[in-house]
DNA sequence: GTTGACTCCGTACCAATGTACGGAGTCTAT
DNA sequence: ATAGACTCCGTACATTGGTACGGAGTCAAC
């Protein structure tokens, strides 16, 4: 072995800086290669290196340290199936959609801040001073949760990521094939699904959660 | 006076808590209110309150409490004038939607990889993990990568089954995903998409499996 | 056989935005 | 006058993802 890889060299092919490689040690998400018996600099391998590689991959796509854990779990587990990975994809898919959402109202906001500003002049006549001090918050309140009996309920939930009618069909089917449910109504130009259940039978989760795993994502409900 | 605002009335009406309050107190955002002469509890006014529902006002809107340190100072300068307001709006409008720009491409590049997931099955066989095992980072552009000395080739192939143009983005996305495709243009219109690859990287088949697998199926090719 | 680069290890620190704790003082109602 | 609630103050902790430092050991080259 001409040319072992130390730690400087490993972190170089990773695109990672040393400190990070003892830190994701210290974090148990790459394991620490043993000393060689002689004493010396610890050697990595290039599985090493791969999985740090991982690691920053699933970083850029939104996957924090502690779900990447998870997902390296799974890798190693004889059990794991694709659908547990797929599903872990769907969820954190759902969350950036919620904080674009976050971020469009935001951003909306802002747009009419902006639009009704003089400009110029004195601050008193600032709309914008006048907004932040005075606006009221957009976050919704509490809706009621009224726990029913086994009486037929409906449900709307919004939907993301319907692309066309097609889309829209298979949400209709997956409904449909859920125990418990009795009507379904699913429109892509409103992007939503009207669901009539007994819930007896079933739950909004489960409902929410069958949309979810064909690869939609629920916005909103009522 | 009968009712003294002491800081837990003040947290109430502002809408935060008592320790909250002390830490702005201390991060220099709100003046702590002097105690009475003769000792006891301190005394917090309205404008206090009203300061405090300012700073949240503009959290809501994405501002840290460092900007709006720089807010809150602005209100008491008699020079500041309203455009230096309407800056800072602006500027935040801007990272605002930055933000918004990259959180969209981890969503289109989480659609991809979701679209592309078999949805099932033995973890050896999911598209997810090989993505992110493989996956080029998107930071990195790397048009000029010739250090291969392979030539760009093209392939063009007529697609059946899009819906819609949210059903060619779709593919479009897929085919960005796989290794070796350096440019596609899918259209909706004309049922096709054109590719640029490295035929070192990847080759036709590959690509034409890809389409597949999201669900669509190939008529032709050129 | 020494110099310079690198590694090892523990620990401390960074940013941002709070939250929590503990002990002592104070206020209010009974 | 005493219980219970509240305040004051300083300090520590939480979270996420690393960076930085310092002293000691090790390796390779000249």
């Amino acid at each position: 072995m001409a040319n072992p890889m130390t730690i400087a060299r490993a972190a170089e092919k990773a695109g990672v800086g040393v400190e990070t490689i003892r830190f994701y040690e210290r974090r148990g998400l790459i394991a620490q290669p043993r000393k060689p018996r002689d004493g010396g600099y610890r050697h990595y391998d290039l599985g090493t290196v791969e999985r740090i590689r991982f690691i920053r991959q699933a970083q850029e796509l939104g996957f924090s340290l502690r779900e990447i854990e998870e997902l390296l779990a799974l890798k190693t587990d004889r059990q794991a199936d694709c659908a547990d990975v797929r599903m872990q994809a769907v969820a954190k898919r759902r969350e950036v959609e919620r904080k674009i959402g976050q971020l469009e109202e935001i951003k909306s906001a802002l747009d009419a801040l902006i639009a009704t500003c003089p400009g110029g002049g004195d601050l008193s006549a600032c709309t914008i001073m006048e907004a932040l001090s005075h606006r009221r918050a957009t976050t919704t309140p509490t809706p009621s949760q009224s726990r029913s009996g086994n009486v037929e309920t409906r449900a709307t939930f919004r939907i993301d990521g319907m692309h066309c009618d097609g889309c829209a069909r298979t949400v209709k089917a997956v409904l449909l094939s859920e125990p418990g449910v009795s009507e379904v109504n699913v429109s892509f130009s409103r992007r939503e699904a009207a669901i009539g259940f007994d819930p007896a039978a079933t739950n909004r989760d489960r409902l929410k959660q069958s949309i979810v795993r064909v690869g939609y994502s629920i916005t909103g409900s009522s």
